[in-house]
DNA sequence: GTCTATATTGCGATAGAC
DNA sequence: GTCTATCGCAATATAGAC
């Protein structure tokens, strides 16, 4: 077997692994058994357990460096936090391991947090903070919003959507056709609240 | 030393560990040299490791049962969300390892999950979506909400600000004398969203 | 580059003395 | 109810053959 199959096959295993037991659930004797090679190339290939487990952080994470993606359309602040919602939810579709590393680090942080989680979430969070405070600059956001607030209210809502799933799952369908419903709704709620139109006196 | 003090004992000292670690991150022979006895006093009291560990979960998810408290008092769905609010905030305030227990049982779920987390969970969720439902009938709400996409977009905007935590420190400060500002803050972007109230065409 | 075999340490559980 | 001592097993890491 080349060598960068290798290494590729026991990133990909244990990327499911420890995403689902974390990185005190799982040995090495498994994720070897699982590749069907022997537990001596965990440490000849990444130097020891530590070293996969970084590796596995490290690819979960590099998707956030195109976050930018979100501000290459020329559109204003509403449309970019619409992008934001719809790459953030792609993210957790197309990789369904992301949020456990992710809440895990966040949580339990392992010696890796501050050089690989820190800073992929630093970044989107900068990144939304810009268009919050470009939308209160144009005068399409209440001017007395404070950024980082609002930012952490938006991520919050969209990231605990699929965070609860497993408490959820009887209440809503959680499928992916539903998405696009979603997105409106969300968009909804964080524009406009949920306060009906009507004059807002005793109604009842 | 009695009976009991000694099994709040190892409780109170296996949460912190199980907290910071997670189940498999913690031996028994580190709690009991911890709580200063004897590593065979964790199968005796608790049957063992396992068995430890769900008693942990249970005392932090026995508060849950009392949600209610936030429909006490006689008031509008309005007030009972910003009850909600501060009652999370409070939970998180008193008790710094829950979000650990319930964000590690919501990813990676322990055969405890069925029988202590999820009902927990499951009714707090159950009394939000009354509460919803109650502000759309009385022309409070929206018609159009969907009530527990509405309920989940509200809990995590809150349960995000804890989540985020260690990720955003250097932003905003997060010590509890800003929390009256953060309900008040969330409390306006989940009634009004946020937009300006100016018209809402092309502004700049 | 991959294997087998092994060294060493730590794990959870429990028997038996007090 | 608590301790000490120990059993049996699984953990990570590595030396050395191929």
């Amino acid at each position: 077997m080349d060598k960068n199959d290798l290494r590729n096959k026991l990133v990909s295993i244990s990327t499911r692994l420890f995403s689902e037991r974390g990185l005190n659930g799982v040995s090495i004797r498994e994720i070897s058994k699982a590749a069907g090679v022997s537990i001596s190339m965990i440490s000849y290939h990444f130097g020891g357990k530590e070293g996969l487990y970084s590796s596995v952080l490290q690819e979960q994470f590099s998707g956030f460096e195109h976050i930018e993606e979100i501000n290459k359309v020329d559109s204003d602040a509403l449309s970019k936090i619409e992008a934001y919602i719809r790459w953030i939810i792609v993210r957790h579709r197309d990789n369904p391991y992301l949020l456990r590393f992710y809440t895990s680090e966040l949580t339990n942080p392992t010696q890796f947090f501050p050089l690989i989680v820190q800073p992929a979430i630093g970044k989107v969070i900068q990144i939304l903070v810009h268009i919050i405070e470009e939308g209160i600059s144009t005068n399409k956001f209440r001017k007395d919003l404070n950024p980082v607030d609002t930012v952490l209210a938006m991520a919050g809502m969209v990231t605990y959507y699929f965070l609860s799933t497993l408490a959820t799952q009887e209440l809503i369908n959680h499928s992916p056709e539903r998405d696009e419903v979603l997105v409106r709704h969300y968009m909804d709620i964080f524009t406009k609240g949920i306060l009906s139109s009507f004059p807002s006196g005793n109604a009842e």
